[in-house]
DNA sequence: CGGTTTTGACCAGCGC
DNA sequence: GCGCTGGTCAAAACCG
């Protein structure tokens, strides 16, 4: 059986994506919630409690995190390979600003055009590894895409397209500090079900051919507007000395190697550890869940070798 | 025809 | 107040 590359990178984040507080440092001032009790086992992973399992994997956490759940016989398992935790003094706050906001605020319906940034929405942050952006099952549509500052990569932004109303929004951007790793933002949740089986394919197979004349011609285009991005250690996509689809290729190659040296690498983290303080992977998921990533990886190979400049187009 | 991606422009929040 | 930045819009082009 092939073992996926689903090593548990938990990652607390807050609202901002921005890679340098990702690992290196901004850990170090988290604040943990004493009742809790997880602790740092390193920059990039974090241990749980079975406490802190239950009180993060709560019915509210489970609807975003429902693209990244398989559903077998009644019982969910985590499709992820990474889960990323927002530290409960965020949601606190959030949830205390959102009930300031629902005290004032008036009857009317009047949408504001524009999400104010302050008071965002809850987000679930996950840092997953290309291969498992394929396991997300509902249909997004890209709607924008920026260079962030900081980043090398772009941001990609994506809105649930299964229902015209529904607010769910999703951001892939991905890590710079891991080569091979996407951070996904979720925003909002869906109203709706998921859906049996994504929408049309029309117009997503451009980008997913590097040889065809589209892909060319959108390479071309984005190396012209790489120029004019530049990020405080200027890096870009462009200045690296390669186009941006041999970088992809490149990484997508180099996941391919990685995933055999994962599952070591997992084997590593639990070994030893203090079974209070971690939940073993068998605790977490059971022998099925292996047996369901063999079909997503097949689909994933052939859907997703292949790439656009910066992103797939769809996962 | 109905869906998608791409991409420049626009807008609002934030920091100085 | 101004500039920077991130998030969204919308037109054009594309695909099955």
């Amino acid at each position: 059986m092939m073992i996926m590359d689903w090593g548990l990178q938990a990652v607390v984040i807050g609202s901002s994506t921005s890679c340098s507080d990702h690992f290196h440092g901004g850990n170090n001032n988290i604040d943990f919630s004493p009742n809790l009790d997880f602790q740092e086992s390193d920059h990039k992973y974090l241990s749980f409690s079975h406490e802190m399992k239950k009180e993060f994997f709560s019915d509210e956490l489970e609807e975003l995190y429902k693209p990244f759940y398989h559903v077998d016989g009644g019982q969910n398992m985590l499709m992820g390979s990474s889960i990323s935790l927002i530290p409960k003094e965020i949601i606190k706050e959030e949830k205390r600003e959102e009930e300031q906001q629902q005290a004032v605020a008036p009857t009317s319906t009047y949408v504001p055009k524009y999400k104010k940034r302050k008071n965002e929405q809850k987000r679930v942050v996950l840092q997953l590894k290309a291969d498992d952006l394929s396991s997300d099952k509902w249909a997004w549509r890209k709607y924008g895409q920026k260079p962030i500052k900081g980043s090398p990569y772009p941001r990609s932004y994506y809105r649930c397209s299964s229902s015209k109303g529904c607010l769910a929004r999703k951001q892939v951007e991905q890590s710079c500090t891991e080569t091979g790793t996407f951070i996904v933002t979720y925003t909002a949740e869906h109203n709706h079900s998921q859906p049996t089986r994504r929408n049309s394919l029309a117009g997503t197979i451009k980008s997913k051919f590097p040889n065809s004349k589209n892909t060319i011609n959108s390479h071309k285009k984005n190396i012209v507007k790489n120029e004019k991005i530049s990020s405080p250690h200027g890096l870009t996509s462009n200045n690296l000395g390669f186009s941006p689809e041999t970088l992809m290729i490149d990484e997508f190659r180099e996941i391919e190697i990685n995933q055999e040296n994962d599952h070591e690498e997992i084997k590593n983290m639990f070994e030893g550890s203090d079974e209070n303080e971690c939940v073993s992977i068998q605790e977490m998921f059971d022998g099925d869940f292996f047996a369901g990533l063999e079909d997503i990886h097949d689909g994933f190979s052939s859907s997703f070798g292949c790439n656009n400049s910066t992103f797939p187009s769809s996962f």
